[in-house]
DNA sequence: TTGATTTCTTGATATTTGTCAAGAGTAATG
DNA sequence: CATTACTCTTGACAAATATCAAGAAATCAA
């Protein structure tokens, strides 16, 4: 479970040897098979999972529109937050774009890591403010860049996915269409 | 200070009589002047404060332009969030619409709530998740909506800011030129 | 109250992005 | 490997939004 250890540290920082073992005793390696839904909108959200191999796409409909919101690779953890914490229905379905293996824990033993674990909720503070970090970072990046200025911050930062993932949805998460997305990628490419 | 329990209440949930006392009492009521800075960007963002009455706005420079990322007014928070919580150098500036009265609370006094409320942690991390869902909401409403649909939204929401605060500032949060803004706002006025 | 300053509106125009439709390319399945 | 289904690209066009410039309106400060 080694790369397990990897994804708590990057994600909670440091954690003593001991606590590690602990936190990661209560996660289980599962799979989904690709087309396979880990959650679906409307559902209560239970589970908190990292991605350990493959691609999940977290996503909403809109006026029958499939608005994908968030793709998951390697590392990368997938929940929905809110869903989650309050138990509250989920707005997002999501769904493994290829067979993909995760680590899963539920909410009864993620709730558990806080009593075993006593530095667990400043850690975890720690992830939830870098989480809020992020995503002010993405929402000014609509209110200050061009769709060719978020295509390339993304693709700089995400290149990997570009050859893993339907462009569509990689175009949909920036705020862009399709077309749109295509038009901006053949001109980088030439 | 009894608007300051409800703020904090209405952020952090339910908190005991004494427990909130002891909150209370770390925060310092003060004053801002119109067109002070609370923060500016680069400098490490060392408070946090609540809005008692007046209106801040947290805004960023690129490419010369002034982006206006959210503005603050009566009961909301304002801090730069990562820095204060890493304390690395802040990337908004804060900066006084009119006169404004805060309540705020410094670093140090802020990690003291944690050792004398021994429910704060579990507060905190509730805040932070509705935090969170709600930049969800907000880099959702860039993928999916246009500027009118966004308009309408942030009308619904926050009818009473269009009357107090310059509208390019309403415009620049919305991820809109002043000029689409106040053509928007001519339909919708008509 | 009166200038001075800032903010807002409006029109003309340019640019960006979206829509629709068709075809080409690619991958999935039996 | 063949056919079926996706996915991507491209062009023509439409719609949305930005830019620039000028003037009107509102606000501020002396």
């Amino acid at each position: 479970m080694t790369e397990l250890e990897q994804y708590i540290k990057s994600y909670f920082g440091v954690v003593s040897s001991n606590d590690l073992q602990t936190i990661i005793s209560l996660f289980q390696l599962a799979s989904v098979k690709k087309g396979e839904f880990l959650l679906q909108s409307d559902r209560r959200c239970d589970t908190l999972s990292f991605v350990q191999s493959g691609l999940l796409r977290m996503f909403a409909i809109t006026d029958g529109k499939e608005v994908t919101q968030w793709i998951s690779s390697k590392g990368y953890f997938a929940t929905d937050l809110s869903s989650f914490v309050f138990e509250t229905p989920s707005r997002w379905n999501i769904q493994a774009l290829v067979d993909t293996e995760i680590y899963i824990i539920t909410r009864e033993d993620y709730q558990k890591i806080g009593d075993l674990v006593p530095k667990w909720s400043e850690l975890e503070k720690l992830f939830l403010v870098r989480c809020f970090t992020t995503l002010e970072d993405r929402v000014f990046s609509h209110l200050s860049m061009t769709a060719k200025e978020r295509y390339d911050l993304f693709f700089e930062q995400n290149s990997e996915l570009f050859n893993q993932v339907p462009l569509q949805f990689i175009a949909s998460l920036l705020g862009m269409t399709p077309e749109t997305f295509s038009r901006i990628r053949k001109k980088r490419m030439s």
